[in-house]
Formats: structure tokens, sequence, C-alpha cells
RNA sequence: GCGCUUGUAGCUCAGCAGGAUAGAGCAACCGCCUCCUAAGCGGUAGGUCAUCGGUUCAAUUCCGAUCAAGCGCACCA
């Protein structure tokens, strides 16, 4: 960053003002080939100006450089082309990454806001497929990434346990449920229970008055209700907590849709002193034609609530808990016109803070090209694929590092950071079709990959013994494998940046591969461990290298074992 | 019908908020371990950047239209 201003600088010099600062510094672009050099100015703006082809002018604006601070700078086309000088620069970027440690890349961009994140979110009784993965495995990487960015973010586990689902489910335990079967597997079971109801359903639809009888003694309180109730979402919490522990997140607050229940009355008072709540068709809405959008139903006909009216208690709670910055929800991109509706009927309500709400919307998983659907039984479970992934981990440790140390605790890290890593590679809102063989790839551009070229690092500096690199005089690297690395290495911080102001994790991902690339092509072109006068630099760089390749998998929540 | 999202190599995707010959990975074929972990490195082959217009010195990138796919569109969440 300073040394593009650097650049621009002295292409404003030479233009005796002819352009401003700003103007230059957007121009400025980094060439794609490494003997195009590091930076590059592209003259064609300047052909008006001047009144001369762009060609031309180029060769004179390197006239007018100083070329004092670069290798060299010199004309190619309508391009001036900086190269920075490596030596110096090199020097300086590792000095401040082993200085900084883990601490490279942080910034204040949040200054210390609260940032709740609506997160995860699996359905009590419902087990857990590939789309909560990906809800869960964003949320998490954003609130890395925003507690890196000087954000305070609170994860939140907006549970599905309320709702008429449980209306039918308690139906369907009454009808045809043992508690000694619940007991011994209560996911599988209760789905079971859930998926049996739906298809006696098609032909009963009377069943349905049952459920939403059942859903509205649960409302009012009934003993009977709420005690089934609590004893599924125990069985349920249970159960989420295993897989949580197993990807390694955890949340802030398990605050899920019941918790609502008895903030809701407020809200549609609220509504109706502001004059909002409307009659329609038996049922309680507000009106939103003014934003080009469907009315909002906050009560249905027999009175019960929906999820909007859940929401919108849950987003006046985290209002006035966290007085937010921001206040995201990491949930998928077919629930867009849902949190358009929220913000609007917010906004009708006079609240202005609506607008730090951000929906992160994510594509969707589909298995042999369908919508996954619990109700349909066509799931995928995320248990097993977190299972297949660990146990191909171990294969692959028995057949290319047998003698490893903790292999087991290895062998999950590569596991499920092959699965997290595979969610968080793509751009968040790509679809994409569930495919075993590729989630689990421990080849190519996957967090294995990422992972090896970390463990290759530390097993260098393990190797290289204890050398106190913090306060070596660094004599700087100057080759071109080394220049590429350094070149990413300085890119972090921005690509931090990036990360956060557009809500996307893959951003750190690719970064990371993009990172790991030019090492591995580094290692396999110069010997580190080779004594010269650069010995202390290639160190400081393999050493700067694990420092940012781990950073950036710990802001995906990935591991980074220093062997493999 | 309306809204949102997407359309780049056989497959999966990048392309840094317009620029110099469009890049990876996988799959295919061919090389590289007496040398710091071959979960790696290198090479060959593969593209009218969906189509048509517009803005610009310059468009895969911005705007509009068309076509195709996915997802939504009131008593599920």
């Amino acid at each position: 960053m300073e040394q593009k201003k650097l650049v621009a600088q002295a292409i404003v010099d030479a233009t005796d003002g002819q352009l401003s600062l700003d103007e230059v510094m957007s121009k400025i672009e980094v060439p794609k080939s490494y003997d195009l050099g590091d930076y590059a100015f592209p003259a064609f703006i300047l052909s008006k100006v001047y009144r001369k082809a762009p060609q031309q002018i180029a060769p004179e604006l390197v006239e007018k450089i100083d070329q004092d601070g670069f290798d060299k700078v010199e004309a190619v086309g309508p391009y001036v082309n900086f190269f920075l000088d490596k030596k110096s620069f090199s020097k300086n970027v590792l000095a401040a990454i082993l200085q900084k440690k883990e601490g490279y890349g942080q910034q204040d961009l949040g200054h210390a806001g609260n940032v709740p994140i609506d997160m995860s979110s699996p359905n009590i009784a419902k087990p857990m497929s590939m789309g909560h993965l990906r809800s869960t495995v964003i949320g998490n990487s954003l609130a890395e990434l925003l507690k890196k960015a000087n954000y305070n973010p609170i994860k939140i586990n907006h549970l599905g346990d309320w709702g008429t689902q449980f209306g039918k489910l308690i139906e369907a335990y009454k009808l045809w449920g043992s508690e000694e079967e619940v007991r011994k597997d209560p996911i599988n079971t209760l789905l079971k229970y859930y998926v049996h109801f739906h298809e006696v359903d098609e032909k009963q639809p009377e069943l349905d008055d049952e459920a939403r009888a059942w859903f509205k003694k649960l409302e009012n309180g009934d003993e009977e209700a709420t005690n089934l109730w609590q004893w599924f979402r125990d069985e349920s919490l249970k159960f989420f907590k295993s897989i949580y522990q197993k990807l390694g997140i955890d949340f802030d607050s398990y605050n899920g849709e019941s918790f609502y229940n008895d903030k809701m009355d407020e809200i549609v008072d609220l509504l109706e002193q502001k004059n909002l709540l409307q009659e329609s068709r038996g049922a309680e809405i507000v009106d939103l034609e003014k934003y080009g959008l469907n009315p909002a139903l906050i009560k249905k006909t027999d009175g019960t609530t929906l999820y909007i009216t859940r929401d919108l208690a849950a987003a006046l709670y985290r209002y006035r808990t966290y007085n937010f910055a921001q206040s995201l929800y990491v949930v998928g991109n077919e629930q867009t016109n849902h949190f358009k509706q929220l913000k609007a009927v917010l906004k009708e309500m006079g609240y202005e803070w609506a607008d730090n709400i951000h929906h992160i919307p994510f594509g969707l998983i589909t298995s042999g090209g369908k919508k996954l659907s619990t109700r349909k039984g066509n799931i995928i479970l995320l248990e097993d694929v977190l299972n297949d992934a660990v146990d191909l981990a171990k294969k692959q440790i028995a057949e290319k590092n047998p003698d490893l140390p903790n292999k087991d605790q290895v062998a999950e890290d590569v596991g499920v950071g092959a699965v997290i890593f595979h969610d968080l590679k793509n751009e968040r809102l790509n679809n994409f079709d569930f495919n075993l063989e590729e989630v689990v790839r421990f080849e190519g551009e996957t967090g294995p990959y990422v992972q090896y070229s970390h463990a290759r690092a530390m097993s260098i500096l393990r190797k290289a013994g204890n050398i106190d690199l913090e306060n070596a005089q660094l004599a700087g690297l100057n080759d071109e494998e080394s220049w590429e690395v350094v070149r990413q290495l300085s890119n972090f911080p921005a690509m931090v940046g990036r990360a956060v102001e557009e809500y996307e994790p893959s951003v750190i991902a690719k970064y990371s591969i993009r990172l790991s690339k030019s090492f591995n092509k580094y290692y396999a072109h110069t010997k580190v461990l080779t004594d010269d006068d650069q010995k202390d630099s290639r160190l400081a760089m393999v050493a700067s290298v694990a420092i940012v390749l781990k950073e950036s998998l710990r802001l995906l929540g990935v591991n980074a074992p220093n062997e493999m």
C-alpha cells in the first residue's frame, strides 16, 4: 500500500500536477506477469492532455521519474512499469510479520462495535445437513474475520425450536412414538416420526389440524406439550453440540425461536400502536406495497405467530441488548425476500437501525440436482460426511506418513479441514451439487494442500534449530521465486480487509491457496537450509509463510497441524 | 407473470471493483524423490468469456435487452 502511493507520487511529480494523487492511485494496477514489474501506470488518460499517443508519453515519463528506491522503472508500450527494490521491500515485509506474528493483518475497521451473527440455526428434532454446515462455517469465519478487524462478534445459534412443526412432532409422537425408542437414538427416531407424519398427512389432512392444536397448546404453556418439547430440545442440542465440537465451533448464545415466545406480544402491540396492522383474509398483516414486497404475515388466522413475528422480536431484542454496529444473518439465499420484509417492517416501525441489518445469503446445496428436503428424507448428514473425511485422512496418513505422531488428531484436523475449506473456497452465492469425492479431496486447491504447505514450512523451521530471526539483520531476498512469496505475504492485510467488507471468507481461502502455491514453487526451486548470507532471510520468509498460512486457516476455522 | 441469484476450458471454479498474450484445480497424457515431508513441483493438450446491442481510447469486467438454469412469491422456517 505504501509502495503504491510511492509509485503514484512519482507519476504525479512527473506529470507536473496534471493528475491528482487519487486519480493516479485509481489507475495504477498490478501487472500479471513478473517481467512487467510490480506496479504499472497506463498512460492512456494522458493522451488527451498531451495530445500524444500513450506509447510516446510513457518513455517521456520514465525520463522524468526519479528512479531512486526502485530496482527499475521502464516504459513498455503505453505502460510505465515499476520494479520495487526487492531486497529492502522483502526485508521490511518479513520484519513486520516476524514482529507482529499472528497479529499481522489486524486492523481497526470496527472500533470494537458489537456484531451479533445469526448463524447455524438447525431445527430441533432434525439432523444437521450440509446446508447447516454452510451457515455454521461461514458465520464462524465471519466472526473470526470481524474480530481481526476489531469488531466484537456475538455468535448466536438461533435454534429452530419453535413453530408448527412441533405440533406435528408432538402429534406424531402421541400417535406412533415410544419413549424407549426416542431415548435410544433421539434425532433419527424423531426424524422418522416427522417424515412419517408427512406421509400419512397426505391422505389424512385432518392430522394438520391436530398438529396445529398441539402447537397452540404449546404456545399457551400446556404442561404435557411443554415437557415433550423440552425433552426433544435437550436431546437435539446434546447431539448438535457434539458436531460443533468436531467442527471446533462454539456459540455465545443458543437463544432460539422459543426464547422470543414471550416477546412477541410487544411486537404486535407496537405494530398496533403505529397503526401498521391490517386484517386480511382472517390474518393480521403489515402491508409492504410501497416497498414492492408482499405483505408480512404477522398472525395466522388461528392467532398463532409466524417466523417473521419472531424475527422482529429477535431483531429488537438484539438491538436493545447489544446496541449493534451491524446485525448479520447468515441464512440461505432462498430467504432473501424474508429479510427484505423484515427490514421493511422495522423501517415502517421507525427504526433507523434496520439499515444496519444485513442478510448474508449463500447458495443452495443440492443432491443429484435436487433440493435437500428433510420432509422427503432427501438429506446428506453432516455427521456422515465428517466421519468419511476423517477416515479417509487416516488412510492417507497410513499410506504417506505412518510414523506420524498424534495420528488421530491430525486426521481430524485434515478431514474436517478439507470439508470446511471446500465449503468456504468458493463465492458464498454459488450453488453446488454435493459430491463426496470432491468434498474430501486432499490434492489440488484444497484445505489439506494449504495445511501441507504449512507443515512443510514448520518442518524446515524445526530442522533449522533455534535461530533468533526477530533480531537478525536480514539481507533481504531478490530472486524471482521468493519475490512472488513476499508479494503474497504483503497482500495479507488487504485481503483481510476485503473479506470483511464483502463478508466473504472465500477471499481468504483463495488467498491461502495462492500463498501456498508460491511457497511450494519456491520450495521446489530453492534449498532453504544452505549456509550463505541470505539464509536468515530465507528462514524469515519460511517463518512468515507459516505464520500467515496458519492465521489464514484460523480465520476460516481450520486447524493447521505442524506435521502431517 | 413478478422478484432475487447465476451463465468463463470436458468437469469445478478464479479473474484483484475497465486495461498489456483470459488463469487455476480436477480429469487425460508426459517428466521430476542418493537433496528441507512427492498430500508436492514442472510440461503438453483444452476457450467465438451464453447471445445481441450500448457507454469508452480500451469491456470477461459497467448499462440495457434476449435466452438458459436455480430459488422465492400470505397462514412452513
